[in-house]
DNA sequence: TTTGGTGCAAAGGCTTTGCAGAAAG
DNA sequence: CTTTCTGCAAAGCCTTTGCACCAAA
């Protein structure tokens, strides 16, 4: 629940794993999952683990280096974009995309006046079929 | 993943378990997670299982009488409310409220256009303090 | 060196499920 | 009676964590 905590980025060491995750996270344009980016990562760096593959996704994502996502489905997915903006997810298969639409941050102080919450930002989701799933 | 499928739901019938977690869902405005519902219905009912309120919330918002929140947080939330409409959550201590404000149908077209996605729904959530915590 | 990071494996938290008996229709 | 539901407990899935060793600065 405690999401603003500050954590210490100071002190973050650049390692072969994070820089990797990192590096595989840029360059995909979906949202993968841990275990997602594990598989992928392991192409690589074979003997990394799946723990520290949660661990610097969690590191990262305190940071604001990279987004967590909490779209529908069980499992977090990744965002190497950190910067808010909308996502359409697929019923059928899952797949997580970006919506290229500006954020509309005028909801957050209409949202504000409707309720008693100091409002800090905001989540605009999509639930569509993608076009594999036609 | 598969969320369209189509269950039966003709064939359910009213058991004094599924009447309670309903009427208490029903009875509060907030959206309770099912560990939450569970303590809740077993002050009336002491010998309902916590796999029988899971069974049931599953299959209520299967059958579109309740919905199933995914809001940020490790558990899922329901809603006795089937119908769309926003939701705001407070950032420390993880309490999710309604939020009164018209849902905007037509951001669902705009996504359509920007995407090649078929739109099916939306969902908006705001996340920020609330009174009790601020 | 010092401090933070890694791999491994075990533990945790939430949810689902198999099964035999109970209850609704 | 037949079919669905329940309680219980075990299993499952994803994620976190403790620990001894390793590596960055």
């Amino acid at each position: 629940m405690l999401e603003l905590d500050q954590i210490d980025c100071s002190s973050l060491r650049i390692t072969k794993q994070r820089q990797l995750i990192l590096d595989e996270l840029m360059s995909v344009k979906s949202h993968p999952t841990a275990d997602e980016l594990y598989q992928m990562v392991r192409k690589r760096l074979p003997k990394i683990s799946l723990g520290t593959v949660y661990r610097n996704l969690e590191i990262m994502s305190d940071c604001g280096v990279i987004q967590k996502l909490d779209i529908g489905g069980t499992q977090k997915r990744f965002d190497a974009n950190a910067e808010t903006h909308y996502h359409v997810r697929c019923a059928k298969c899952g797949k997580v995309d970006d919506i290229d639409m500006p954020p509309d941050r005028s909801v957050e102080k209409e949202a504000g006046k409707l309720s008693k919450y100091t409002i800090i930002r905001h989540r605009l989701e999509f639930t569509g079929i993608c076009p594999a799933c036609k």
